[in-house]
DNA sequence: TAAGTGTATTAAGTGATATAATACACTTAA
DNA sequence: TTAAGTGTATTATATCACTTAATACACTTA
């Protein structure tokens, strides 16, 4: 339900989901496709906790993690930037998507779905989306 | 780590998520592969709690959402079976594997990925597996 | 009547999440 | 030197989801 844009980066915060993981996901997603550019200051830890109405602790916790995923670099009593090598971010992006897609690929498992299965479906609604919006 | 056969059904339980959405998962998913047969007897919750070390509130709890997922019904006194009709397993197993969907090609856009680098992914993965195993 | 079902309630403990307040170390610019 | 803005760390507190424990009730079957 909360919206905000803070610098380049835009949030959109409800409760479904812990704070800091909803930040780290949305930050991520804005690196790996580009939307804030490489090498790009980070708002700082104190003003997105202030713009998101939310503890500096917990944006921290978000922040660290960025690192650990080689997304930023942080430079204390600078700040937090995006880091400048594309083959992080590109590597970052491979990682996650095998993640996922691992973890997907289980979850047909289990309900019994085969990969055809999956592609019919998608082409499906693919085609129905084509035609809506 | 906890490996368990409770009639015809197979559990696998460990500390990664909530106890009872792993049994959820895994009673739900024998259901969808017809692991366990149209109209059998479920383990009976304190059964099911004893052979799996926990509380019969935890089995309770995924028994209830299996019978609010259509698969399974109650009778009071006699025990819990898996549903008799397999219209409710298949409306079930399309309902979730769409769910699951979506949520993977939000996961996907989220990354920047479209649905053809995903089918590459797979259909790479995919032959190296038929040759591995 | 006894044993086995599902169900409900109350109490308690644990861990993850989040907030609050405060302090420290570092960098930059006035 | 100083002040303001960085990241970082610590301690305390609160809330909520999850889980356990103990107990009791309603129903069915043998």
């Amino acid at each position: 339900m909360e919206e905000q844009q803070v610098g380049s980066l835009h949030f959109q915060i409800d409760f479904s989901q812990p704070l800091y993981e909803q930040i780290l996901d949305q930050a991520r997603s804005a690196i790996a496709k580009g939307e804030i550019a490489l090498g790009d200051k980070m708002p700082s830890v104190r003003e997105l906790a202030q713009e998101l109405r939310i503890n500096p602790n917990t944006v921290m916790r978000a922040y660290q993690e960025l690192e650990r995923d080689g997304l930023t670099e942080k430079r204390r009593g600078q700040g937090t930037y995006v880091t400048t090598s594309p083959e992080h971010v590109a590597s970052f992006r491979t990682a996650l998507a095998a993640k996922y897609i691992d973890s997907f690929m289980e979850q047909m498992e289990s309900l019994g779905l085969s990969w055809d299965d999956i592609e019919k479906y998608i082409h499906q609604k693919q085609a129905a989306q084509g035609g809506n919006g």
